[in-house]
DNA sequence: TTTCATCGGTTAATCGATTAACCACTTTGC
DNA sequence: GCAAAGTGGTTAATCGATTAACCGATGAAA
């Protein structure tokens, strides 16, 4: 095996200069060659199995088709997955590759990450955080593009994704109140992410829509975990009027739901009714009844954003765009009529 | 604002020559540059924040400090994510970022996400599938290094790391056989994949051991879901002769056999033990009572795919290796003595 | 007949680093 | 006293593309 063919090789091959060799392989130069000279050099470059050298190509062009992706835990959340795989195929359809780079949430290798990033000259910059933030955009972004995902700027300054989570938690509570449902109890966690309060809040409104007291229908625990699910969960159907649904704060404190409402000799969803927010699929699928839970939208989101930072980059001067992206209700059987 | 500073914009200002800077900045060239020369250089370098142009470099020095990660799953598979996160951290330490790719498992669009790495100029390629696949070596990789993750060849001919199934399935028996257990059934998936094959035939031979005939404690079912898992459960668990323990060829399977426990009022671990193979962190953990099962280390076999990519770019001679990585088992409390 | 597009290319500069080759001046060894 | 070795740099080539500027024919318009 030889070197690999360079654009030099493929122009010598087919008699021509390097300068009419790109021309003719990148469809450049408007109608100055001759379609025969183009034919003739892209038989010499098929016949070589040139690829073109991007590295080369970046330092002239200033552009490398490669876009960082910046996320504060890649790996330890089940969603990121589909996050990166919605951005991943987005930017693929567009003749880009995904850098990725995992920062554990820690401030200074964010701020380590956006460097090595820029120092590879990446076009563009996906800042994701898992559980929908409020950040600040680090000043050493300097002007490279960026887009926000599953986060947002407290000002709108920079364009981000978040999941409509007012919408998606509207979704199931209709899922409730449509089965003919008041008494919807609320079970969360106390730790302060963004989805925890407009959860809750949202929760509130509807009830208080509806003429129900929220407050005695409220648990609160420390996680969001299985097990404080069930704790919570026991708790809560103990009390005097107990609520005829319950809607958990993920699939996760829905598992323990389940199981507190099995030792409790309540039927789900004959008994007790359960709707829930995340729709993992290993687990809201395959609890026993289904677990009816509104989805979140990672892989739009993921999309969204690369999409959004195309834009971006063709015109560095549209204005940022913040975007709610929707949550669709996923049915199961874990609603019924209250008897 | 103006433009990044440039290599020769450090050098004016340190008063030097570009060449003087480079070597000052990269400790090269031995012992050419005095002391105080260097910090000027440094300084200047600190006072402008300059940045190297890592494209500028590549282009020069033919390395990106780039590893291509190729995976046939990426996002779709739960585990993608510490696999990913282990290569990720390993590269990180060395200067190196993952450039990544999703395939889907289409040959195809496999050889096309390498071609598109190439031009990229990665210096090596991790090619992973999700499920401890048999694969060829695609040819269009040509001489770029690559370290297979989660795959072999089935000549050995490229260095690999696979979980080491059969201790790991001889790991989770033992709990079994060592709390007393010898009628232990197995349900496994008909799916053609080489974890099923390992684990099944690993639990043949060690029943057969303990002189048990393990064909009439097998169940088989066409697909490792939880639904799946629940009737086959049913199944074995009806049949005359009952298994005292249950070995589930995944954790989603064990979560169905749960089920089945519960509504033939068996009680886990006091009637039935059950131990599985994953050890997924959603599933396993959050099962009542915590199901023991064998890890599959994800994470660790990341990172040695990487470690062992830069052995080869660092001496391509080297000779393929296949490792074998021990799956732990994780104990929790599913399992108890029989009576 | 002159002028001036148009066609179909070529030449050479450029992107921002690294590095081989060279250079002037001391110091050291014998 | 003179060659060899060491010090501390500089000059210029190079990596492999893209692209602005130029160029020689040819044909048409004035």
């Amino acid at each position: 095996m030889t070197k690999q063919p360079r654009l030099a090789d493929v122009a010598k091959a087919a008699g021509v200069s390097t300068a009419t060799a790109s021309m003719a392989l990148n469809d450049t130069g408007g109608r100055r060659i001759g379609p025969e000279t183009r034919e003739r050099v892209r038989a010499a470059a098929a016949e070589l199995g040139y690829r073109p050298n991007t590295v080369a190509r970046g330092l002239r062009t200033r552009r490398t088709q490669m876009i960082g992706f910046v996320g504060d835990d890649v790996a330890t959340t089940p969603f990121a997955g589909q996050m990166i795989r919605g951005a991943h195929d987005a930017a693929r359809e567009a003749g880009f590759l995904l850098l990725m780079v995992d920062t554990s949430g820690d401030p200074a290798e964010t701020e380590e990450a956006i460097g090595a990033l820029q120092e590879r000259q990446i076009d563009g910059i996906l800042l994701a955080t898992m559980y929908h933030q409020v950040v600040e955009v680090p000043d050493s972004i300097g002007s490279t593009p960026c887009v926000l995902l599953d986060a947002r700027t407290p000002d709108g300054s920079a364009s981000s994704v978040v999941p409509d989570e007012r919408g998606g938690t509207l979704g199931v509570l209709a899922e409730l109140t449509g089965a003919g449902h008041v008494r919807i109890g609320h079970i969360t966690t106390r730790e302060q992410v963004q989805a925890r309060a407009v959860r809750l809040e949202t929760w509130r409104e509807r009830l208080r829509d509806c003429g129900i007291d929220p407050e005695p229908l409220l648990v609160e625990v420390e996680r969001g975990t299985t097990q404080l699910g069930y704790e919570g969960a026991l708790e809560l159907l103990a009390r005097p009027d107990r609520p005829t649904a319950l809607f958990c704060f993920n699939d996760r404190m829905a598992m323990g739901v389940y199981r507190a409402a099995a030792e409790l000799g309540l039927s789900i969803p004959d008994d007790l009714s359960v709707v829930s927010y995340d729709d993992q699929e290993l687990i809201a699928p395959a609890l026993h009844p289904g677990l009816t839970s509104a989805a979140l939208p990672h892989y739009e989101m993921g999309r969204w954003a690369v999409v959004e930072l195309l834009r971006r980059l063709d015109d560095p001067e549209a204005a940022p765009v913040q975007h709610l992206m929707p949550c669709p209700v996923a049915r199961r059987h874990s609603v019924a009529k209250p008897h």
